[in-house]
DNA sequence: AGCTCCCGCCAGGTC
DNA sequence: GACCTGGCGGGAGCT
């Protein structure tokens, strides 16, 4: 039980809690800020040092051995997780070191015996997060198999190797097979596809999402959630809000809820268990990032599309709950994929799990793609006889029964994924194209963007300054805010309201930070623009360091482009999330200064915003 | 107190 | 009936 954790065990986690390091747009929220990934975090910083290397080498063969695996050690999962461990923080290996010397032993004498008790003690808790469970699944194939040679998976094989119960492979498989990453052949056995449809799946899923209209659906919630926080400001009622968060989603979440539940409750209920599925959940998580502009998404509003779609009826804390908790599960696994990475937003009610997409950014055009796969999911959800039908239908042959002999499907399944495959080779749209696409970079998101045009254009409410972007960025549909779609730009200098999309219902402000990859955002509520459409200018804003109360920097956003808006320009990078209060609604921003007043304290970041005729 | 997520129970499905 | 699959939530470790 993890209650008899040793101290070795727990020296892997202690140290490796280290601040937050980024800062970037989020969906929900204000601002978003990476946390330095610890623990499992120091697992998946190593993971990622890992797998820098790993896609150094293409295609994967055999994973290049860590720096202290002795050179005879074959690439075992020990092996993997000793130098992911080393490389995840040099203080474990201090703390080790330490720990060895405080024991009177020689690092040189704890070889063999020592270092596999350093080994027992570390390979215990943190190695069988599934994370890195997942990385160290991943790492056993290549992205891109060989058709030619055996792609087997035996989950028996797989948990002894990696010393883990099948039950927690059973996880890993699902959301992998939810991506169309795995299939099963038969009980116990799985054939791996890795990433070579991966792509055409996230298309699929992509549109599935727009067709479902989750971008739509995901609006509307932060929508609510805006409002209800005016509401709640206005009736000063804290513990109102609380509860409102709650039940309000099953109160007014109707509109979207109900197109995605189906109309028949009985069907709904008797598909139940499958709509609850991790690979039905992994595939409606990932939509919402394909769809989501920016691709952030808080698993709160993750939870509550996902809860929405089961029964609305008996929702309740605790079901939103085991949500969550299947939603670490699936984004661990997308985590140690690279499609996602965590942040976290901050809001005025807390700080709050999030996760970046990091995936594909470019995804081929569904007119590249096959289209035997696509009839089910490109019908509404609500069409379906049931959710896990979409995710059946997405990546299986209609009727297609799921099952331990599903060997028709597979059939068609390969030769589907060799027919892509021959696709994918010559298409420009081919996978080892996206490999080489790194995951999205927000800082480097810096576009020829004239300040002044740009405040001007989403005072407007008008788009015109897409057109300033590169073409990608030019998103002609507006209903659509994937990644392919998606280009938040941060601004070099100032901070300049950006209006991503007319659809948008938020209006992000990205304020880019001078660290590397880390960006602020600020949403803006579309309803404040509206009555004013032509006259809304962003006056002043006013930002508090979270570390220095009274530290404000003020800044006039259409005219100035060289005064700092980083909250973290007060010296070192900030430990602790930044929080920003949106000035949202025309209430907040018919300039109230009681409002404002009321505001303040609840926020150590604050954005001011100015309406005028 | 809240977040994160490991762990294993056990129900339902398959062989 | 044995085994496989996986939903589910308790509760530990951590912030």
């Amino acid at each position: 039980m993890s209650s008899t954790l040793s101290e070795g065990q727990k020296l892997i986690r202690k140290p490796l809690r280290s601040p937050c390091k980024e800062r970037s747009a989020n969906d929900t929220g204000h601002v978003f800020v990476e946390p330095q990934t610890p623990l499992k975090n120091a697992s998946k910083a190593s993971e990622a040092a890992l797998l820098g290397s790993h896609k150094n080498m293409g295609p994967l063969t055999t994973p290049t051995k860590g720096l202290e695996a002795p050179s005879g050690e074959p690439w075992t999962p020990t092996s993997n997780l000793k130098m992911l461990i080393s490389a995840a923080s040099p203080e474990i290996r201090n703390r080790e070191k330490d720990r060895v010397a405080d024991s009177g032993e020689s690092e040189n004498s704890q070889e063999p015996e020592q270092g596999e008790e350093v080994e027992k003690l570390q390979i215990s808790r943190k190695d069988k997060s599934l994370g890195l469970l997942c990385y160290k699944f991943i790492a056993r194939y290549p992205n891109y198999p060989n058709p030619a040679v055996n792609n087997d998976i035996s989950l028996d094989d797989v948990a002894t190797e990696l010393n883990v119960e099948r039950r927690r492979i059973y996880d890993i498989m699902n959301v992998l097979e939810s991506l169309n990453m795995v299939s099963r052949l038969a009980k116990n056995r799985y054939t791996w596809h890795g990433r070579v449809k991966l792509a055409q799946t996230l298309a699929m899923l992509k549109r599935a999402g727009k067709e479902n209209r989750y971008g739509q659906l995901m609006q509307q919630i932060r929508q609510r959630s805006l409002e209800r926080e005016e509401r709640a400001f206005d009736l000063d009622g804290e513990e109102e809000k609380e509860n409102e968060e709650m039940s309000s989603f099953e109160m007014d979440g109707d509109s979207g809820q109900a197109e995605l539940s189906g109309a028949d409750p009985k069907a709904a209920s008797a598909n139940s268990r499958k709509d609850k599925s991790l690979r039905v959940m992994s595939q409606k998580f990932v939509m919402l990032f394909l769809v989501s502009s920016p691709p952030v998404v808080s698993l709160e509003i993750a939870a509550k599309i996902l809860i929405g779609e089961d029964q609305v009826v008996d929702q309740d804390k605790n079901k939103f709950k085991t949500k969550i908790r299947r939603l670490y599960d699936i984004a661990n696994v997308l985590s140690s994929l690279e499609l996602i990475k965590k942040v976290h937003v901050t809001e005025d009610r807390g700080r709050k799990p999030a996760f970046k997409w990091t995936g594909p950014e470019y995804l081929p055009s569904l007119k590249n793609l096959g289209t035997s796969t696509l009839s089910s999911a490109s019908r509404p959800m609500e069409s379906r006889s049931s959710v896990d039908n979409c995710a059946k239908n997405l990546f299986s042959s209609p009727g297609t029964k799921r099952g331990f002999t599903r060997h028709n499907s597979l059939v068609k399944l390969v030769k589907s994924i060799q027919d892509d495959r021959r696709k994918i080779s010559s298409a420009p749209t081919s996978p080892v194209k996206m490999r080489d696409i790194t995951p999205v970079d927000w800082s480097a998101r810096v576009h020829r963007i004239q300040p002044k045009n740009e405040v001007t254009d989403a005072l407007n409410g008008s788009t015109s300054q897409v057109s300033e972007l590169p073409e990608s960025t030019s998103a002609s549909n507006h209903q659509s805010h994937g990644p392919s779609e998606m280009q938040i730009p941060v601004l070099p200098a100032g901070a300049i309201p950006y209006l991503s999309t007319k659809c948008s219902p938020i209006i992000p402000v990205l304020i880019p930070q001078h660290q590397a990859g880390g960006s602020y955002a600020i949403y803006m509520h579309p309803t404040s623009l509206r009555p004013q459409p032509t006259s809304l200018a962003v006056r002043s804003m006013t930002f508090e360091s979270p570390g220095s109360a009274n530290t404000k920097t003020s800044l006039a956003a259409t005219t100035s482009n060289n005064q700092t808006n980083q909250p973290s320009s007060h010296g070192k990078e900030p430990t602790s999330p930044s929080t920003v209060k949106r000035a949202c609604g025309e209430k907040s921003l018919a300039g109230s200064p009681s409002k404002m007043q009321r505001i303040e304290p609840r926020v150590r970041l604050f954005v001011f915003i100015y309406c005028y005729i």
